[in-house]
DNA sequence: TTTAGTCTATAGTTTTTGACTATCGTAAAG
DNA sequence: CTTTACGATAGTCAAAAACTATAGACTAAA
């Protein structure tokens, strides 16, 4: 049994298809083939089931699987120790960020990050939070940025920052001229939510305590876009909420339309989430520090309370 | 990075010996010699000072044996599920059992175990508490017997049995005559105890709560074995305390002299100990089975108080 | 019912590498 | 100053892991 045969057979296991895990693993097909026989037949068991399209894990296999992440885990780490002792930070690293927090955060420390980081080849994948913990959970993405706290029970949370909700008023809205708001003034019904599927709508619909029908609404406007729902608010659909940092690069016809809230202040917690095998913790804890440096500036530390973006 | 590297760097940093660590891994030195090499280029990293006598791991060195024990662990697990599913229960297995526990509970699972799971290659060794424990965290031993609760943190315990104390009173002994003994009735000042070693020992002294002088004992007698503190009790030289398996094969004449506690009996826990590894957990259930299958027969289950074999 | 397409297995070959024997170099011990 | 102990190096061989080419099985479209 070796490594590599091990990481041949997590990738056939992924892509249920040895052609495709041939490709991933960079080495032909037969190779993948004979080195996956090979281990079956050392281990005196069938790991895949070839009569089955597509090609499936028998039970024993899913177990060997299994284990097999265990092991190939325990030895990439094996490369995250010795960086870390050399003081390298550097690599592929996939980190994913939610919807509603990539335009904002991103412009703000990547400049940063790949200055002060240049050997860390960061590739950045915009997705929900349920695709992102899916992702996480398999290894596809190495971290990822978003709204918490989530209880995952194997993803660890480090808190980044805490962005206060702001609202927005359109002109003639009867919260139109207030200068602080309260929880309780938000009404569900003439809130424009994003579209299913962002957490931060789930936020808001927590935030709105006196909503009276979550469902069997008989029409409402959803969008992808803050941008949009500025625009339909002007329209006189309704008033929005935006998270603060959104609100930072408006021109004044719009910020003047923003509306805060009373402390505390209702707000998302920003995290970094990350799996809790730990793989790369340098190159965490280097976004980290790039995040938490760079937003200190744009986010003073406020009385908030923090919405959850779980849904229900 | 080869798992086999691996076990090479395992056995250089436990040997300190390139040359003795080759023996142990069937290979001859220059092999192990290049193949450590190899590792070490690919980490780029220096595992082992060899400037040093004996050879000594660097700083960084004991941080990758530390990972690669890790790799290790988690690959011989990969067999272990393996012969979990074929219902395999066999290979080479090595227990160790305190000297207290040893001549009397070994005859009595032994020949059942090697009975009932020919494949196992059971390898005994006779060591104390100390020991054992060493040796359980360093995989010398895969599992032990030994008296509990240990509270060790990596270690797991699994009770098989309670075992309680037994006082022998020779006659002629203040004590002689009584049916029954309380815990008060003991004194430190005329009891026998096995030679410093034995957590038998602790027990005893933990059990004698009237102890008057732990230290500073004008003189005191102490032994081996029960059979030679039990000619020294009948020297006139004191009492002593068995465990109840001891005076089960004893003939009358010795054992009328035995009285047990009242109810709740002083106990000892005896218990199946392995590291959190768990590693070979089939045959450490295996021996578990077997054991506690052969213990009902012979101690019924008692109103017992658990002295802890910790000396304090 | 062919036929083309998609996949995995097999055959044959080359390259890599893990292991061996023999021997050297060096540092501590006699 | 030699001897011993121990790790490194050189050179060789065999096992194994990779590749190319192709066969065989199965699916789905013509």
């Amino acid at each position: 049994m070796t490594i590599t045969q091990l990481t041949y057979v997590l990738a056939v296991a992924e892509h249920q298809n040895f052609t495709k895990a041939a490709q991933k693993t960079f080495v032909t097909q037969p190779t993948l083939s004979m080195q996956i026989q090979k281990l079956e037949e050392e281990l005196d068991i069938q790991i895949f089931d070839r009569t089955k399209k597509p090609i499936a894990l028998t039970e024993i296999g899913a177990k060997i699987v299994s284990q097999a992440r265990n092991i190939v885990i325990e030895a990439s780490r094996m490369n995250d120790i010795v960086d870390q002792e050399k003081g390298f930070v550097g690599g592929e690293f996939k980190l994913g960020v939610i919807p509603t927090v990539m335009p904002t955060l991103l412009p703000m420390f990547l400049r940063n990050f790949i200055k002060k980081y240049p050997k860390v080849k960061l590739k950045i994948e915009e997705l929900n939070t349920e695709t992102l913990l899916e992702q996480l959970k398999d290894g596809h993405i190495d971290a990822a940025i978003a709204a918490t706290p989530l209880e995952e029970p194997t993803i660890k949370e480090r808190p980044l920052y805490y962005e206060p909700f702001v609202a927005y008023v359109p002109e003639g809205h009867r919260l139109s001229g207030h200068t602080l708001l309260k929880n309780e003034d938000l009404d569900l019904d003439d809130m424009l939510l994003l579209e299913d599927g962002h957490c931060f709508r789930n936020s808001v619909i927590k935030l709105c305590k006196s909503s009276r029908h979550l469902e069997n609404e008989p029409f409402t406007l959803e969008s992808g876009s803050f941008e949009t729902m500025i625009k339909l608010a002007d329209e006189g659909l309704g008033m929005t909420i935006l998270p603060y940092l959104h609100t930072l690069d408006m021109p004044e016809s719009i910020s003047k339309r923003c509306i805060h809230f009373a402390a505390p202040k209702p707000a998302r917690e920003v995290s970094l989430i990350y799996p809790d095998s730990e793989l790369k913790l340098q190159i965490i804890e280097a976004l980290r520090g790039t995040i938490t440096g760079v937003i200190k500036g744009a986010i003073a530390f406020q009385n908030v309370e923090i919405i959850s973006p779980k849904s229900s």
